[in-house]
RNA sequence: GGGCGCGUAGCUCAGCGGUAGAGCACUGUCUUGACAUGGCAGGGGUCACAGGUUCAAACCCUGUCGCGCCCA
């Protein structure tokens, strides 16, 4: 017997094990079945499970658990991202407690005390940080409930994937797609690294717009600037005004000195500049900023770096100036602008200022050589591949974002200077000269061929993007650059499932090695879903303190209730899903009201499936009708899964299991089951224990836990293995004449209930129930479900009659009135008045069907079911209407 | 400024040409032998606004307003 509620905790712990270690995980490369493959999107090797994560990873098991019952050779191959510059800061502030610092050139060398690690001593402390935290994240996706394939587990470090990486290096190398160029990059100050444009966010600041008067050459004239960043004035190279602004336009072609500088800078005409912002003239400095950058280069201008790589001043910058910090200096320069009367106004103003998404520092535009590569090319097949569909975007407007990523892109800084990550395998020879290849021995190997001797080579300090792994992993993960099985089966994956937020970051990326190295896509179709926000649709941070932890809610509500919740959620045409822990515990009461549903089954002798039972042979109605809702909800669960419409699936799950098979068809058949032994009661139970089973099995892929263990307490697995190991239901056929009578019987007993408690009558007061005007479908329907409808409508006694008696509460289901003598106790009023809102309802309907039957057009333009359907309806209303009449008639006189 | 998305019940959201739905919240009622993490019944909506297309619009088109995200 089972207990009254169901207790998550102990089941799931104890289930998950018994799964891993079955085996039933596990992928099979051998021939055979047909694969379905999915990589997981690594998450941080050091991080820990957040929302994010079990909404896109329950998604992805979802599919997973339920491709594997339809017969698929499943692989979910799992595994983890070094993630470079996330990792390396954490593992640096933890150093830091313990007054530890890295030997960086340039380092804070003030405390003498102050222990400096060499970069091997760093590297040592993260591997030792990843050997201490690196298994949580997966252990806490085993909360989950997650199917992944851990006996392929891969880390982007190891040393397959670090293979993989130098072979795609040099590769693209001497492909001439990887390149080194000296541009602007988008520079940490604080993590002392280039970042990609991604990894920038652009925050709202309330700054000030600063006037400066420069003074024109020759002249007692000033040209005015604006700008945000005084402090870069010390790199101007020239000054931009539009050529059409008839303000300034006339100092085209002449020479402003730069204040504090003394420089000789041009004015140009440059259509950058706009009229209507500022003073209309901008200051160009550009070696610090992106746009002057572009209109430096239009005009020649030189390039002038005034910072070093803290953002500190340096020596390019007049010397009272020299080390200070960029916020300091933004002070001296506007001060002494003042002082030499050269500020002219300061306004308010609202800007975006570029942050560093880790360091959380400003960014500043910084002129370096780093490594490139070349996006534009690589970004060719990936669009052609998009764009003739051999990969699909679910929902299709990612695609459109995809392409206008792609179409705009921009070189790839892949370089990075950190020590944490894939070390560049370039090696430069006393001159410079850089030899790229896949270890030392081969660079040297080459330098030798170059030089005529022996030469010492240095190698590229700096490590790669950590994206530059993972955009391998589709294919690093199955063994590449070998030549394996696993390769030649599960490549292309089948879906990728992905938050909006790493489209650009993550899958443009997979796209371009996949297409380059497999030539063809990474994957068939990319599910992209939105974010998991909190209920007031705030992005969940930390700092925030608005993050809700998924193993509080699993602990609390259980894994299931989590799932469901997530499969519910993941409908969002928006990009946010709000979660609330009310949610979750709505789900969990769904899974306890399935576990009762069992519970009752077992009481009644109805869980256990007797051998060789056959649903096609049931003969009751009740039972073929509950086996056609079965295969009903069957169908629209499978279709709405291959659809990625996984709201759907589980909306279609909890409506059938809470307001089919308990609310109807358990209550139904409940007079059945506490009856007497027969034929009856034997088929009931079996087509009871049928249901359950079928159940579980279609529930099973949203909530396997408690499914599995209903499977098991159901008596399957005894004779059948576990759950998860089983098939797919095949759909079975639906019985129309079942479906009409159960409809009817639905209808009749909501439609007394409702009666009767509008009428306030107890539910403990039984009445009869008279029946007028029924045809011999009805009468045999009434005879055949008349315990049903006694036990639900609170009837006793059911009987024909030619009239209503005089105090009766009436109402009219198909043909028949059916009247309820309530003697005495009847609120004539009451009744009168409900009877008059039902007509009222009819009449009203029947208007508006009227509105459009009388419409030549519709009549004539629409199609003939349509209107055919109309007249139905209206004739249905119509008679229904007559006969509700009636019996407020006879109440009245 | 450009692109995209969203405005449907008190709240959160499905639905996206042919009878407006769910969960939560709310009201009444019921401790009836599966379940009070529950049953039964109920109230609550000019589907943001204005035009248009159509026999028919929450749904398609255009515009307006409000909100969000991404890119400048």
């Amino acid at each position: 017997m089972l207990d009254k509620t169901y207790d998550p905790k102990e089941i799931e712990a104890r289930l998950y094990p018994e799964w891993e270690q079955s085996g039933a995980f596990r992928a099979h490369p051998e021939p055979g079945k047909p694969p379905y493959c999915i990589v997981i999107p690594p998450p941080n090797v050091t991080g820990s499970l957040h929302m994010g994560h079990a909404l896109d990873n329950t998604l992805q098991d979802i599919l997973i658990r339920w491709r594997r019952m339809k017969g698929d050779d499943v692989l979910w191959q799992p595994g983890t991202d070094h993630a470079g510059i996330a990792t390396q800061m954490v593992v640096v502030r933890n150093l830091e407690q313990e007054g530890i610092g890295l030997a960086v050139e340039g380092a804070d060398k003030s405390d003498g005390n102050k222990k400096l690690l060499t970069r091997e001593e760093f590297l040592a402390k993260v591997w030792e940080w990843k050997a201490y935290s690196g298994g949580t994240i997966t252990r806490q996706l085993r909360r989950l409930g997650a199917s992944c394939d851990w006996s392929r587990e891969r880390f982007t470090m190891d040393e397959g994937l670090s293979r993989a990486v130098l072979k795609v290096f040099v590769d693209l190398y001497k492909a001439g797609l990887i390149y080194k160029d000296n541009r602007l990059v988008n520079w940490d100050p604080k993590m002392l690294t280039a970042i990609s444009d991604l990894e920038v966010e652009s925050r709202e600041v309330k700054g000030h717009l600063w006037y400066f008067r420069y003074p024109i050459e020759g002249s007692d004239e000033h040209i005015v600037v604006a700008t945000t960043r005084p402090e870069t004035m010390l790199g101007d190279t020239g000054v931009a005004v539009h050529p059409d602004d008839p303000k300034w336009k006339d100092l085209i072609g002449k020479h402003a000195i730069l204040p504090l500088v003394g420089r000789r800078i041009a004015i140009v005409g440059d259509e950058y500049s706009d009229p209507q912002k500022g003073s209309g003239a901008v200051k160009i400095t550009p070696a610090h900023d992106f746009n002057d950058f572009e209109v430096g280069r239009r005009h020649g201008l030189a390039l002038i770096n005034i910072f070093d790589k803290f953002a500190r001043l340096n020596d390019n910058a007049p010397e009272k100036y020299r080390g200070l910090d960029r916020f300091e200096a933004r002070k001296r320069v506007v001060a002494d602008m003042e002082a030499a009367g050269l500020l002219e106004k300061v306004e308010p103003h609202s800007h975006a200022v570029p942050y560093g998404d880790r360091g959380g520092v400003p960014v500043e535009p910084f002129l370096t050589e780093q490594w490139y590569a070349d996006a534009k090319k690589l970004a060719e097949e990936p669009i052609a591949a998009a764009r003739d569909g051999r990969v699909k975007f679910v929902p299709e407007r990612g695609r459109d974002d995809f392409f206008r990523w792609m179409e705009n892109i921009e070189p790839w800084c892949i370089s990075r200077q950190l020590w944490w990550g894939h070390q560049i395998p370039a090696w430069y020879g006393p001159d410079r000269k850089v030899f790229v290849a896949l270890s030392e021995d081969d660079a040297k190997a080459e330098a030798r061929g170059h030089y005529g001797r022996d030469v010492s080579l240095e190698r590229d300090p700096d490590v790669l993007d950590t994206w530059f792994s993972s955009a391998l992993w589709p294919f690093s993960t199955l063994g590449w650059p070998d030549h394996t099985r696993e390769l030649a089966k599960y490549y292309p994956t089948s879906v990728l499932v992905t938050g909006w937020d790493i489209l650009f970051f993550w899958v443009a990326r997979m796209m371009m090695m996949g297409m380059h190295f497999m030539e063809e896509v990474p994957f068939r179709t990319v599910y992209l879903h939105g974010l998991v926000t909190d209920e007031k649709g705030q992005k969940m941070s930390k700092s925030k303190g608005n993050a809700m932890d998924p193993l509080e809610l699993i602990d609390k509500y259980g894994a299931d209730a989590l799932r469901f919740t997530m499969a519910l959620l993941a409908a969002n045409q928006a990009s946010r899903l709000r979660l609330s822990a009310g949610r979750v515990e709505s789900s969990r009461n769904f899974a306890t009201k399935l576990w009762n549903a069992t519970r009752f089954a077992e009481m009644y002798g109805a869980a256990a499936l007797p051998e060789g039972f056959d649903p096609a042979a049931a003969k009751l109605t009740i039972n073929k009708w509950m086996l056609g809702e079965l295969a009903r909800a069957n169908s629209g669960v499978d279709k709405a899964i291959a659809e990625f419409r996984l709201n759907e699936a589980a909306s279609t799950l909890y409506e059938f299991i809470w307001g089919i098979v308990c609310d109807w068809y358990v209550e139904l058949t409940k007079p059945i089951l506490q009856g007497p032994d027969g034929p009856e009661k034997d088929e009931t139970r079996a087509v009871t224990a049928f249901v359950l089973r079928e159940t579980t099995r279609l529930l099973h892929p949203v909530m396997p836990f408690i499914t599995e263990e209903l499977w098991d307490k159901l008596g399957h697995r005894a004779g059948h293995g576990m759950l998860i190991g089983q098939s797919w239901p095949a759909v079975t056929d639906i019985d129309p004449a079942a479906d009409a009578e159960i409809g009817w019987l639905i209808k009749l007993v909501s439609d007394i209930r409702s009666a009767r408690a509008e009428l306030n009558i107890p539910a403990a007061s039984k009445l009869r129930l008279l029946v007028i005007g029924a045809n011999d479908d009805t009468a045999k329907r009434l005879d055949i479900q008349r315990a049903a409808i006694e036990r639900l409508a609170r009837i006793t006694g059911i009987e024909m009659a030619a009239t209503a008696p005089k105090a009766a509460l009436q109402i009219v289901v198909g043909e028949a009135t059916y009247a309820l003598p309530v003697g005495d106790v009847i609120d004539l009023e009451a009744e009168l008045a409900r009877l008059q809102k039902e007509i009222r309802k009819l009449t009203d309907e029947i208007g508006k069907i009227d509105a459009k039957l009388g419409n030549a057009n519709f009549v004539a333009r629409a199609p003939e079911e349509v209107v055919e359907e109309q007249r139905e309806r209206r004739q249905q209303a119509e008679a229904t209407r007559a006969r509700l009449s009636a019996a407020l008639e006879r109440l009245k006189g």
